[in-house]
DNA sequence: ATATTTGCAAATAATTTGCAGTCGA
DNA sequence: TCGACTGCAAATTATTTGCAAATAT
């Protein structure tokens, strides 16, 4: 998306679209990297000195709350954000702790309505180990980086 | 499960059945309603005055490692548990916060292998109102409970 | 000029850790 | 007796809040 483009998604949330918010946004949108609020906050911090971490938690918060970002609830220590809202899953390595997204019909996975429910999320994830570290001959790192 | 049964279970698993280790089995056993840390000690507390919070966070921990319980990450703040460690899902209310499980056979849920991963834990989870808020005539505690 | 956005610093809350006392085989 | 289990208190860490300063319309 161009920051145009950005604007116009922003405010069509009902989201004025400050400087700030379109920069948070922006980095979701490009990483696609699944970040916390604390990465998102030290890695824009290098490009924006002026940044605070203040104003990225109040900006994730109001992303949420307008829907154009989803929580990651999928480590346990902290809240993992995505830009893209569209169903699907995802996958987080218990080695490199990196958060890959899975295309639900790559799954296969289907579900029916639940029944006298009301659902707004669904939501999905997998842990384990991903190809890139399934792959290293060096399977110290698995053992080592454990937390 | 029977507290002789808690103890073998505990001690298949490599857990030495210590007082307090059956009585947290026990109760995440019985009661199946996916506690807080902060929950069972609370709960247990006016039966085991002497129970400290620390006890039972090294008892999920060690849960946890052995395999008798899994984590449910479905709510933003605190970890629920569960000793139903077998697959399936769980629905969180937003308007209550109790959480139920869901049986994968009723979602008609199914996925196949994911290429190139190796899979060691799969979770799916739904947000949004349960049977008993959606039915309830007093419409305002919705509203009025929105966290 | 007026409402919104930002940011510092302090507060909160869940969880972890260090360490000492206690208990059970 | 000895190592495992327990628990207090302090530390850590993610997140929230109060409020004042900066900014935008």
């Amino acid at each position: 998306m161009q920051t145009k483009e950005i604007e116009q998604y922003l405010e069509s949330h009902g989201i004025k679209p400050s400087y700030h918010r379109i920069r948070i946004f922006l980095y979701l949108e490009t990483r696609k990297n699944h970040p916390s609020a604390d990465q998102i906050f030290q890695d824009l911090l290098k490009e924006i000195p002026t940044l605070s971490k203040t104003t990225v938690y109040n900006t994730l918060k109001l992303f949420l709350e307008k829907g154009v970002v989803i929580e990651i609830l999928i480590h346990e220590k902290e809240t993992r954000y995505d830009a893209d809202t569209s169903m699907h899953g995802h996958f987080e390595c218990m080695n490199c702790n990196q958060i890959t997204d899975i295309n639900m019909d790559d799954t296969g996975l289907h579900f029916k309505k639940l029944e006298g429910f009301k659902v707004s999320e669904s939501h999905f994830y997998f842990k384990g180990l991903c190809p890139v570290c399934l792959g290293s001959s060096d399977k110290r790192i698995i053992i080592n980086n454990k937390k």
